[in-house]
RNA sequence: GGCCCGGUAGUUCAGCUGGUUAGAACGCUAGCCUGUCACGCUAGAGGUCGACGGUUCGAGCCCGUUCCGGGUCGCCA
């Protein structure tokens, strides 16, 4: 039977413990990280959020207490109470390790099965068993000290905006769906059915309505959710730090943005940020680095062959460029020892799967240049090739030629991660940029019209306006988006709050009035009251936890992430519903096609 | 949905060209041990080799199907 605190109460956390502290009598709680039993001695080291402990158990001393201590097995709950004394031999491996407790009372608050794998730190057990267990796996010191800094990171956030006048609303979480993007998750409706709420993607539409409110500046931590696939960075619901402000431009809320990634880097890690931060067009980013958020701790930028290759007798080359299109390079330095024949042929493999035709290759080796194409070129053509990738001995430069310049310069952005990857380049530092300037629309190939590139809210560049309808690609957006270290950290954007504009959009995008007014009545309504001139932006605090701790995956910092196929190994959510439950929804499932 | 990688004691892994009773380390259990701290020593328990089917005299290993996990592309306005 589990024993009671009765008569007990914590006076220390485990992990504070020092010399100074010699000849305290104090009481601390926790969970067993080891027993060591030495015959007439027994150590047990307890362990809470802060650290760990030595408790002393002596034969001699009490027996009833000893036995207690021996009975003691991995992660039992113990409440001890006793005397800080300097060990005989000192510990160096850990902060308490110049003390211990000799326990006088002992307390088994809890026995525990044997885990199924052990509580350390770096453990190598399978995320997969350890998402099973996550509440045991959350005792491990690095999983405590990551949602520890996260705490700090929100608690921090919620500072700087308080200072700078931001005021946080909770906007609701169940509301109606507007599929433009993501899939919403469904909630069913049980007072009407067939209806159905939907949980937010992000808070967007109330955020620019609390700015028609006259709340001047909102910013909230806000759950969000879609109902996409997952990758290492992407869970279906995660946390952004939402924020909208009233009478700005884009300028106003990218100060905002850096003033308080600056704050946040130096409150949380003592970090100084160089201000202002870089800003790149979003068109610069996809010419230089293949990529709308670019890794800029390494070089490798992409390079135009165009012209020096136009005219050549390669036809790959020369179809491309005859069919409008473009051919790019990057060159990898003191490359070709680890680019070798066989690692080209698995980034050709990798390249392909992204979209390019093939992947050509010059090899400069000391022994001269070996390339995927040389007899089909000139050795003048070579030379001149070479010379506008600025390759020397050494160096492995790769190529990639399209009709479509938009697939060259993205699948060379992959190349580029993937070759540095392969070279070991590294990449040290934060490196946080603006990309500014995204283009308005996107040409949907499937479609074969454009479609917009952002929410219908996103206001056009001034000086884009009047090609709104005539000539969709030379419109920009006033959206921005803050990365850092090759991650999305930030994207947002100032508004439409001109209802002509707002009309225009619509039609733009091919919404009609009815259509357009059936979705976001609401918003166009309320903006027929006054709205300020008003943008914002929605910083993806889980991304921006991972990158400062510089963990591999977001699961290692949000405490019950789902895993890729959107269950949850511990609860097995999602799960079904009682038939009951069902009927008042108003809802019958549809039975799986037998195969 | 496509592609790539993986699945063998509780955990992390090894397992030859298909051949006797599937091994190691850690963990676990028991005993011994007065200064350990990844304590040490001794002994022991612990396996549906993800599942199903096939090939074979014989399958952890080969073939097929399938399930599960991870990465990635599509997708994520």
């Amino acid at each position: 039977m589990a024993e009671t605190l009765k008569g007990l109460k914590r006076t220390d956390y485990c992990g504070v413990f020092r010399k100074e502290d010699a000849g305290r009598e104090v009481t601390v709680c926790g969970w067993v990280q080891r027993q060591r039993d030495l015959g007439q001695l027994i150590f047990v080291d307890l362990r809470d959020r802060t650290g760990i402990v030595q408790l002393a158990f002596d034969e001699s001393t009490d027996r009833a207490v000893f036995d207690k201590a021996f009975s003691v097995r991995s992660e039992y709950v113990l409440a001890a109470k006793g005397v800080v004394r300097v060990r005989s031999s000192v510990n160096h491996d850990i902060p308490t390790g110049d003390v211990e407790i000799a326990v006088s009372e002992l307390r088994i608050l809890n026995k525990a099965e044997t885990p199924p794998f052990e509580i350390v730190e770096n453990s190598t057990t399978s995320e997969t068993t350890r998402l099973k267990y996550r509440y045991l796996d959350l005792r491990r010191p690095d999983l405590q000290r990551n949602l520890l800094l996260r705490h700090r990171i929100a608690k921090s956030t919620r500072d700087y905006f308080d200072q700078q006048g931001f005021i946080e609303l909770e906007t609701p979480i169940l509301i109606k769906s507007t599929p433009e993007g993501a899939r919403d998750f469904l909630v069913p409706s049980r007072l009407h059915h067939g209806e159905f709420y939907a949980l937010p993607q992000s808070p967007q539409l109330y955020k620019q309505l609390s700015m028609v409110a006259g709340f001047d500046r909102y910013v909230q931590l806000a759950r969000c959710f879609r109902d996409e696939d997952l990758r290492a960075d992407r869970q279906p619901e995660f946390t952004q730090i939402d924020l909208e402000m009233s009478f700005v431009d884009v300028e106003d809320v990218l100060e905002v943005g850096e003033g308080f990634l600056a704050h946040l880097f130096r409150e949380v890690l003592g970090v100084e940020l160089p201000m202002s931060l870089p800003r790149l067009t979003y068109t610069e980013a996809m010419e230089r680095y293949g990529s709308d958020k670019p890794d800029v701790r390494f070089g490798m930028e992409l390079i135009d062959l165009t012209e020096a290759v136009r005219g050549c007798g390669f036809g790959v080359f020369a179809s491309a460029i005859e069919g409008g299109g473009t051919v790019r390079a990057i060159t990898a330095k003191n490359a070709v020892s680890a680019l070798t024949r066989k690692e080209i042929d698995k980034l050709t493999e990798m390249v392909r799967g992204i979209g390019a035709k093939g992947l050509a290759w010059v090899r400069l080796t000391p022994d001269g240049a070996a390339s995927s194409f040389a007899k089909f070129l000139t050795e003048e053509e070579i030379a001149a090739l070479l010379k506008t990738a600025g390759a020397e001995t050494g160096d492995v430069v790769l190529i990639i030629a399209d009709t479509v310049k938009k697939h060259v310069l993205a699948t060379l952005g992959a190349l580029r991660l993937a070759v540095a990857d392969k070279l070991n380049i590294p990449r040290e530092g934060y490196r946080p940029l603006w990309i500014t300037d995204f283009p308005f629309f996107e040409y949907d190939e499937e479609a074969g019209q454009y479609v917009a590139m952002h929410h219908p809210f996103t206001a056009p560049l001034d000086e884009c306006i009047p090609y709104l309808d005539s000539e969709p690609d030379k419109v920009f957006a006033k959206a921005y988006d803050l990365v850092l270290n090759g991650i999305e950290l930030a994207s947002g954007s100032i508004r439409i709050t001109d209802p002509e504009l707002q009309k225009r959009m619509f039609a733009a995008l091919g919404l009609s009035e009815e259509e357009a007014y059936r979705k976001f009545g609401f918003l166009t309504d309320a903006f027929k009251y006054g709205a300020p001139p008003h943008g914002g932006m929605g910083i993806g605090l889980d991304r921006l936890v991972m990158q400062m701790l510089g963990a591999p995956t977001l699961r290692d910092v949000v405490a019950f992430p789902k895993v890729q196929n959107m269950t949850e190994p511990m609860t097995e959510c999602p799960s079904p519903v009682d038939e009951t439950q069902l009927m008042d929804l108003g809802i019958t499932v549809r039975k799986e096609e037998q195969a």
